[in-house]
DNA sequence: AACCAACTATTGTTTCCACAACTGATCGGG
DNA sequence: CCCGATCAGTTGTGGAAACAATAGTTGGTT
């Protein structure tokens, strides 16, 4: 996660001898605890995603963007999708949308067409390349999921995405 | 976020008819839904948190590091510690370790010493102003996380928690 | 009709991360 | 003792993200 990248701060360090001196605070409070704990698992499980994207020369935001691609396409949308649009289904922004959109056009995978009735937008639209290559990679994917998250009964995965769907009920604050 | 990258891909995409015609696999199966659901409320917690830590010119992967010295000098020990038991502690890869101090030492937060002994290793050892500078940002992000997870109640939390250490038990796989 | 504001996409710049190759130091076997 | 293997850290390079600034288009207003 992504986000890659928090991890376990100081947890090994916390000896019996820190806790008792240092001021340490209420740090290990629960909303701490669990925002690591979901950090923690974002990255190990998309570790190994993105080593299998990898294995197809693409990148954890180039995969989305086919996958948005895929999806304009299956629902009937010829022309594909504008920038922006890509944009906001992912959260990033759009200057990074047009440069993924330049290595997907030179990869092959994804064709650029100006709207003709509003100059300023670009509609992207997936190949038939890029639609080989996400069959391709449907079928591993799947199955790394299963790997990762099989093992759970079905009752404890929907408990835990109800949790998570809860937790992001929350104000984006600031 | 981490992996800060995937969301919601060609979610709000699938319409009805899409549903319907396009071959469209078992692909929302519980497993996919729980790692997106992981890694969206991964990217939704760690965006607010590191716009938090940018005003105070660190990034995540900075932060951690020195999370881990503060932790090291709260344990007593003197020296610090050397650059890939820091890596050990993140997981993030040795080569950044070395980069993450360069940005640290010169900003004056941390200080390098080598090791007498082994005159391979490099200590790294938080200083008084990198303490400053983490207890000025404790009280914020405290109040950031309870922000965003206050608002569950505690058997909620720790419930979650149970949840993604479960997921965690798996195999890494590949 | 012309200008101004809003919008879409692109480019530029800086920062950061990932991976490979390299330097220097230590240890162990012949 | 020395030579190779291993280890610790650094450097080099390429790729990707964040953010600001720009170019081109459109639509409304005066």
């Amino acid at each position: 996660m992504p986000a890659r990248s928090r991890k376990d701060p100081e947890a090994p360090t916390l000896s019996p001898l820190a806790r008792a001196i240092g001021k340490r605070q209420p740090f290990d409070s629960p909303a701490v605890e669990a925002f690591l704990s979901v950090m923690r698992t974002a990255s190990w499980l998309s570790a190994p995603v993105e080593r299998l994207l990898k294995g197809h020369d693409l990148s954890a935001a180039t995969y989305n963007v086919l996958r948005i691609l895929r999806g304009a396409r299956m629902s009937g949308l010829e022309h594909g999708r504008a920038c922006h649009e890509i944009g906001e289904h992912m959260v990033a922004q759009v200057p990074d949308v047009t440069r993924l959109v330049d290595r997907l056009t030179l990869a092959g995978l994804v064709e650029r067409t100006r709207c003709e009735k509003d100059r300023r937008v670009v509609y992207v639209r997936i190949t038939d390349a890029g639609m080989q290559l996400l069959a391709l990679i449907d079928h591993p994917l799947m199955e790394l999921h299963t790997a990762q998250l099989g093992h759970l009964k079905h009752a404890e995965i929907t408990q835990l995405c109800d949790l998570l769907e809860r937790v992001r009920v929350a104000e984006p604050l600031d």
